[in-house]
This record gives structure tokens, C-alpha cells and sequence, in this order.
DNA sequence: TCATTATTTCCATATTATTAGAAACATGGA
DNA sequence: TCCATGTTTCTAATAATATGGAAATAATGA
């Protein structure tokens, strides 16, 4: 749990991995990211290798390409575990899990979730 | 919000976090948390003060102690976040809130939480 | 095989975090 | 005022993390 924590808690690989999360399960090249976020190729490999070993993202080799995707399993854990802390037990999010589905990129892309993304 | 999730990506600090959470909010004075958690004066006082500047705990003088205790309304804050960015905008946890009331004591010693708990 | 493209690893450096003993500070009571 | 208690600040050592240029690796297509 306090891996995925500091894989979070820093702000290339936070966003990354919002990147990744609106990006949705067919994921982005490298190449891409780094192009997006403005991140030399050396600084965006270390930081998807934290992800990685978070078990925030996972890579799959395509071609001369390697795609990350977010994996939204880790994440549910992540938010189930702070809401049982949070909480002290009664859990904030209980009924609700996130879904890997193709949702969610338009969910993202629309509505009040936006509003607060930059928080 | 970096602040914060690096506040809680340290075992000390979310050990500390998670006691003050299940004592509720009357809250612990620092020696108290010391003892409980074997931790050096100086080593918790660094802590808590990385806590407080996060605004996950809260400091109030009493006597010659100080009663630190859980910001809950931070940490639904960051749950709040999280579930936004690991749902892609369809909230993970978007109707029951964390409520600091005497109710969590009694969640938190009871049922599957305590399960969970060393996740 | 060779050139091209995509990504990682190597490396050195800079920055930030963690730890804890000892001294200092503040409070309340005798 | 003086002492005991509770907590923080000072200080310095150590460890961990972040950064990015350059070289190395891997895959594709000509």
C-alpha cells in the first residue's frame, strides 16, 4: 500500500497515470506520453518503471512500441483501503467500483469531473 | 493533493494517520502515539509535522500536552480525488461521506475492516 | 544486413526525506 | 521561583528519489 502511495505522490507519475487512466484500457505508447507531458525518455522510462512496480500501470510490447495502460484494479484497492482509514471502517465507496470499460474515457471527458481535475 | 498522498506514502506516518482515525476525534496527545508506536519524540514530532502540513491531522494544546487528531474532511478530499482519477469521472465512492462522528471507534474495532487492515 | 525508430539502461549529479540524540522551550504545580 | 513533564527545534548523518544526456538494446522494414 505504500508503494502504490509514492508511486502517486509525485508529480510526473501522477500525471502519467491520469493520463493513462483518461486515456483508458488501449493505453499509450511511450513515445506518446512523453510527447504529451513534455518528459525526456530517460525521466518517463524511471517513472513507468515505478508505476509498473506499483502495479498502477502495465505495459504490453506492440510492434517497436510498448503501450501502458492504467490498471484499474490497483487503484479500486487503493481507494477501498484510504476509505476503510478514512472511514475508520464504514467505508466511503463501497458500492460503485471503477470499471476499465470504454466509460470511461467519455465520463472523463465531460461533466463535473473536470472541473476538479486540477485539485 | 501531492502534498497530501505523500503525507500518507510513509509507514510512520500512516500508522500514526490510521491510529488517530480509529481513536476518533478526541484524538491522542503525542505522547501517547509515542508510546504506542515505539517512536522517538523527535522522529514523531518530524511526522506529525509533515501531517499537519498536509492538513491531515490537527494540533490542539491541552495543559502541557497536545491532542493531535484525523482531519477527516481532507481525507475524503483525497478519496474524493482518487476515485475521480481511478474512475475516469464515474466516482468510485460518491454517497456515503467519512464522518469524524463516535460512530467510528465502533466501526473500526468491529467486522471485516480490521481484516483488511494490514493490506 | 543496414538504417530507422522506440524504448530502456547506465551513469553521474542534485535534491529531498528520514532518523534520532541532545538541547531548548513551554506549561502547570509545589 | 524551581522542578518535572511533554513537546519541539537543532543538528548532522544517512538513505532514497529524481533528473536527463548518452550509449545500448530491440524490432521493423528496405
Amino acid at each position: 500500500m505504500i508503494a502504490t502511495l509514492s508511486a502517486l505522490a509525485q508529480e510526473s507519475r501522477l500525471a502519467i497515470f491520469r493520463l493513462l487512466v483518461e486515456t483508458g484500457p488501449e493505453g499509450l505508447p511511450v513515445g506518446h506520453i512523453a510527447e504529451t507531458l513534455a518528459l525526456p525518455n530517460a525521466t518517463l522510462s524511471f517513472h513507468l518503471k515505478e508505476l509498473a512496480n506499483a502495479g498502477l500501470v502495465v505495459a504490453a510490447p506492440n510492434g517497436r512500441s510498448i503501450i501502458y495502460s492504467a490498471n484499474f484494479t490497483t487503484m479500486n484497492n487503493v481507494v477501498d483501503y484510504l476509505s476503510e482509514n478514512c472511514c475508520a471502517g464504514a467505508s466511503c465507496a463501497t458500492t460503485v467500483k471503477c470499471k476499465p470499460q470504454s466509460a470511461a474515457k467519455a465520463a472523463v471527458n465531460s461533466g463535473a469531473a473536470r472541473k476538479r481535475r486540477g485539485a
